[in-house]
DNA sequence: TTTGATACTTTGTAAGGACAAAGTATTGAC
DNA sequence: GTCAATACTTTGTCCTTACAAAGTATCAAA
C-alpha cells in the first residue's frame, strides 16, 4: 500500500464505481471534497499532480481535470501551472445559494411560521410585469407573509407569482416556503437578480414586526428566473436588522 | 453568405484570432456575451447547436463546449440535452464581483475619494487574528477610511491587513483602491466571505457621514483569501443606506 | 384519435494524444 | 558566491473520436 509520500503531496482515496449513472468525474469530485471538508487532505497541502493522479484512479486526464476543475470552481482547490494543486478552503458554500428564508430557518434547526395576511389574484402592475419580463396585466398572485422564527416576527415579505408559473393557495404558503413550492411544480428558481439594502422602518412594519419605529431593517428585492428564461418570482422583503443577516462567500 | 436559417435558430458572428494568447474558448465566449448583451442574440433565442457552430468556427467541439460552458456557469445560456442551448438572460454580472467600494464607484463615473482619519501598525487583536487564520500578535495595519462619491460622504471603512501582505501607506490609500493595491502588490483576493446586515447610525456615525443620529446604516463585514488560501484583508465597513446597496446576481 | 414504438437530434461523458506556457530547481560560468 | 542559462515539473489549451442519455418528432397500429 502506497502511503503518503516524503515530501507531503497527499494522495486522496477514492473509490470509483463505474456501473454508477453518477458521472465519474462526479464522483470523483464529491470524494475529494469530503476528504477535504473531513479535513483528511489538509489546507495548504498540495495534491499529487494531476497525471498521476488520473493514472492512479484509472481515470483519463480530461476527466481528472473536470473534477479538480469543479472544487477549483467553488473555491476549494487552487491550481497553479508548474506548481501543482493546493487546498485552500475547507468550508466553502457556492456564491450565496438561491434559498428562501424559509429554508434557512429550517436547515438551522429553528421552527419557521408563516402567517399570510394577504393573498389575491389580479393583472400585475406595469413594474412587476417589467421586472419578470411578462406582458403588462399578466395574471399574477400578490401576497404578504409575515415569517416568525418560534414566535419572534423575522421579516415581511411581499411577492408576486405569475399564476400561469405555479397556482398558490394561503394554505400551502403556510405549510411550505415559497421556492419550496416553486421547486415542487418543477419551477426551479435558476438565476437571481438581489438588491440589498437597508431602511428605517415605517410605522406599519414597526407594529407587525414588534420593532421600535425607525429601527433599522434590511431589504431585498429579488426578482427570479427558472431555466428557461422565465420569470417566476418577484419579492420585496422586509428584515429586521437585529435578528437577520446574509451571508456569502464569493469567488473571482 | 448564409444568415439567419428559417425557424429561428441563431447564427453567431464569430472571428477568432489564433495567434492571440488569449485561449481560443475565451475568444469564443466573450465573442457570445458581446452579442447577447449587444442584443444581437435575443433572449429566448435557441443557439446553433455545438456540433455544427464547431464546425464553423473552425474549432473543436470541446473547446466550443468550453466556451459556451463558461457562459452557461455564469447565467447568460441554458443547455438541455436533446433540446439545444438557450439564451436566457442579457445582463448578468458574475455573483458579485470581488471587488471594492473604490472600484465600484470608479466604474459608475462617479469621482471617489479617500479620507484616510486613522492608520496605526500593530499586533492583531484575538478576533481579527482569528478570522484571518493568522498567529495572535502578528503585525497588521489597522485604519479608517471615510469614502466620498463627488463631495458626498458614502461609508466609513475600517480595515486590517497583516504587514506581510502588503506595506500600506496613508498617500497611498488616498489615491487608490485597498484592492486595487493589493491586486498590484501580487496578493490578489480569491476568495471572500461576507456578511451584510444592516444597523442604526451612532452619533459618531452620523456625524461623520453627515446623517441623522440613528439613520438607517447598511453594514458589511468581508474577510478576503489569496489564491494560497492566506488572509489578506479583514474589513468592517459601514454604508449609508440612502445612498448605496448591494447588487448581486447569482445562479444555482 | 390515441397510444406506443421508433428514429432523429442534441447535449453529456469519457478517452487519448500532443504541444505550450509558467514556475521551480539545478547547473555552470564568471 | 552570485547570477544567468538550462532542464524539469506541472498545469493549460486544443484536437479527434466514440458512445450514452435525454428530449422531440414521426409514424403506424389499435
Amino acid at each position: 500500500m502506497s502511503e503518503q509520500p516524503l515530501d507531503g503531496v497527499l494522495v486522496p482515496k477514492v473509490v470509483l464505481d463505474r456501473a454508477s449513472p453518477v458521472p465519474l468525474y462526479y464522483q470523483v469530485a464529491t470524494c475529494l471534497q469530503e476528504q477535504i471538508e473531513g479535513g483528511e487532505l489538509p489546507v495548504g497541502g498540495r495534491l499529487e499532480n494531476e497525471v498521476e493522479l488520473a493514472d492512479r484512479l484509472g481515470v483519463s486526464r480530461p476527466t481528472m481535470r473536470k473534477a479538480i476543475g469543479y472544487l477549483v470552481e467553488r473555491g476549494m482547490l487552487v491550481r497553479r501551472r508548474g506548481v501543482g494543486t493546493q487546498i485552500v478552503h475547507p468550508k466553502v458554500r457556492r456564491p450565496v445559494e438561491l434559498t428562501s428564508l424559509y429554508d434557512d430557518l429550517a436547515k438551522t434547526g429553528r421552527a419557521p411560521r408563516t402567517e399570510v395576511r394577504s393573498l389575491e389574484v389580479g393583472p400585475a402592475t406595469d413594474a412587476v410585469a417589467e421586472t419578470l419580463g411578462i406582458p403588462t396585466g399578466t395574471l399574477v398572485t400578490t401576497f404578504e407573509r409575515i415569517r416568525y422564527a418560534g414566535d419572534e416576527p423575522l421579516a415581511i415579505m411581499h411577492n408576486a407569482v405569475p399564476v400561469d408559473v405555479v397556482a398558490l393557495r394561503a394554505e400551502d404558503l403556510e405549510q411550505h416556503g415559497l421556492y419550496e413550492i416553486l421547486r415542487s411544480a418543477g419551477r426551479v428558481p435558476r438565476i437571481a437578480n438581489q438588491v440589498v439594502g437597508a431602511k428605517a422602518a415605517t410605522a406599519t412594519e414597526a407594529r407587525l414586526l414588534g420593532d421600535p419605529r425607525g429601527a433599522p431593517m434590511l431589504t431585498m428585492t429579488r426578482t427570479a428566473w427558472d431555466e428557461s428564461g422565465r420569470g417566476v418570482e418577484y419579492g420585496s422583503h422586509v428584515y429586521r436588522a437585529s435578528r437577520y443577516s446574509f451571508e456569502l462567500t464569493l469567488t473571482c
